[in-house]
DNA sequence: CTCTGAATAT
DNA sequence: TATATTCAGA
């Protein structure tokens, strides 16, 4: 009796600890697949990971992600979906409607031409496993683990809504460190004004990822960094804690361009970390790490959460430099709206361009130096004429007439 | 109507 | 807490 309780039980036990390992087989399968995809073009590939919960389908014949770790939770939603205002989203939500079989249809946008996504599916719930693996896609990828989304995965997390009976699911996305790098790597990408959901959508081009994801999580970008220059206010005028901490729009002015050093200027790539001179530190003090926007899940991580190359000025920011002008030359008062502010005078930000950053200021600054006549450009300052004779000299340069064509060659040879 | 941003819900 | 959903306004 007691031996077949116990058998009982146990094959009981080893039935359900299966479950997991089955779906991550047969996923894995599937993937096998899509391997070649999805090694083809690592860095625009992304890969998806879901965790799923339980009957949903999920029902993507078309690539997926394109790479991220995005980890959707599954929800039941009441949907009224009165307005469809979730017309971008039917292209990312997961369906496991069967009767109406919403797949995911086409991307009307690039998105769709990503290739390689992969999703990796979790099953929280427990329950059926088995209707996902019929219908999964091959490129969805069952099981999780912490590191699959390490490279380019988009993860889902899955759970589901025993209250609702709509067959809808609401995907819970996984702002993992991935993701989440894109996201900003997108937001500085798009120039001042331009950080919007669709833009930002657009650039990330991960599939899955609604616009209304990446929405919510600008707004929790924002609103980080608002708190962060709060704190930054505060440390600067302590006096102002009260003005500080309300202040959401800090209306202050930025500075034009990061200081100069011709050869020491550092921008922000994104995993080229280690940068000890980076200019910032010298004007702005570390923040404290009290700002833990740290991904805990993933503690490997030494960026900050938000993506930010570890400056200490800015940890917990994805934004590389001081959101203020402490320290620079102003440009004067921007307007205040988040980001933007941030990146209307750092037009040499952009991430894409940030090789040509350098020349940009080269450029600019040799200009400066061959037509001493005009102005500074914004955020340039006269250096003190010693520092500027001595370098020169130092370069065995002759300090002394300013050329009159406009391209000053500063090479003695 | 769509999109955004903020508020609110889960 | 993190993310989703809702809502109001542009």
């Amino acid at each position: 009796m007691k031996l077949e309780q116990a058998f009982n039980a146990g094959v009981g036990l080893v039935s359900e600890s299966l479950k997991p390992v089955k779906e991550s087989l047969v996923s894995i399968l599937q993937l096998g697949q899509d391997n070649g995809e999805v090694g083809k073009d690592e860095s625009d590939t992304e890969h998806v990971s879901v965790h799923e919960p339980s009957t949903p389908q999920l029902k993507c014949g078309t690539p997926f992600m394109d790479g991220n770790c995005l980890q959707e939770k599954a929800n039941f939603s009441t949907q009224k979906q009165s307005r469809d205002q979730y017309a971008e989203s039917k292209s990312v939500e997961t369906t496991f409607d069967d009767s109406t079989a919403e797949t995911l249809p086409g991307e009307k946008s690039d998105l769709q031409s990503v290739e390689g996504g992969l999703i990796k599916v979790k099953d929280n719930s427990g329950d059926n496993n088995s209707k996902i693996e019929s219908s999964m896609s091959p490129l969805v990828q069952a099981k999780n683990d912490s590191h699959d989304c390490a490279d380019n995965t988009v993860r889902f997390s899955g759970t589901q809504n025993s209250t609702r009976k709509t067959n809808k699911k609401k995907l819970k996305i996984d702002w993992t460190p991935d993701l989440h790098k894109k996201f900003v790597q997108a937001v500085e990408q798009l120039g001042a004004g331009q950080v919007i959901p669709s833009r930002i959508l657009e650039l990330m081009k991960v599939e899955g990822l609604t616009r209304h994801n990446v929405a919510s999580h600008l707004q929790k970008y924002r609103m980080n960094r608002r708190h962060i220059l709060s704190k930054e206010d505060e440390r600067r005028c302590p006096q102002n804690k009260d003005a500080a901490l309300k202040n959401y729009y800090p209306n202050r002015p930025i500075m034009a361009f990061p200081p100069y050093h011709s050869h020491h200027i550092s921008y922000p790539v994104w995993g080229l970390q280690g940068n000890h001179q980076h200019p910032m530190q010298y004007w702005s003090p570390p923040l404290q790490p009290a700002e833990n926007w740290q991904w805990k899940p993933y503690p490997a991580l030494h960026a900050d959460a938000w993506g930010c190359p570890v400056v200490p000025a800015f940890q917990g920011m994805g934004f590389p430099f001081p959101q203020d002008g402490s320290g620079y030359h102003t440009a004067g008062a921007v307007d205040n709206a988040s980001e933007q502010s941030s990146f209307r005078l750092h037009p040499i930000l952009n991430f894409k361009t940030v090789m040509q950053a350098e020349e940009v200021v080269d450029r600019v600054v040799k200009e400066a130096i061959s037509k001493p006549w005009l102005p500074l450009p914004l955020g340039l300052k006269s250096p003190p004429t010693d520092g500027v004779l001595a370098e020169l000299s130092r370069q065995g340069i002759i300090p002394c007439i300013p050329h009159q064509h406009g391209d000053l060659e500063l090479d003695p040879h």
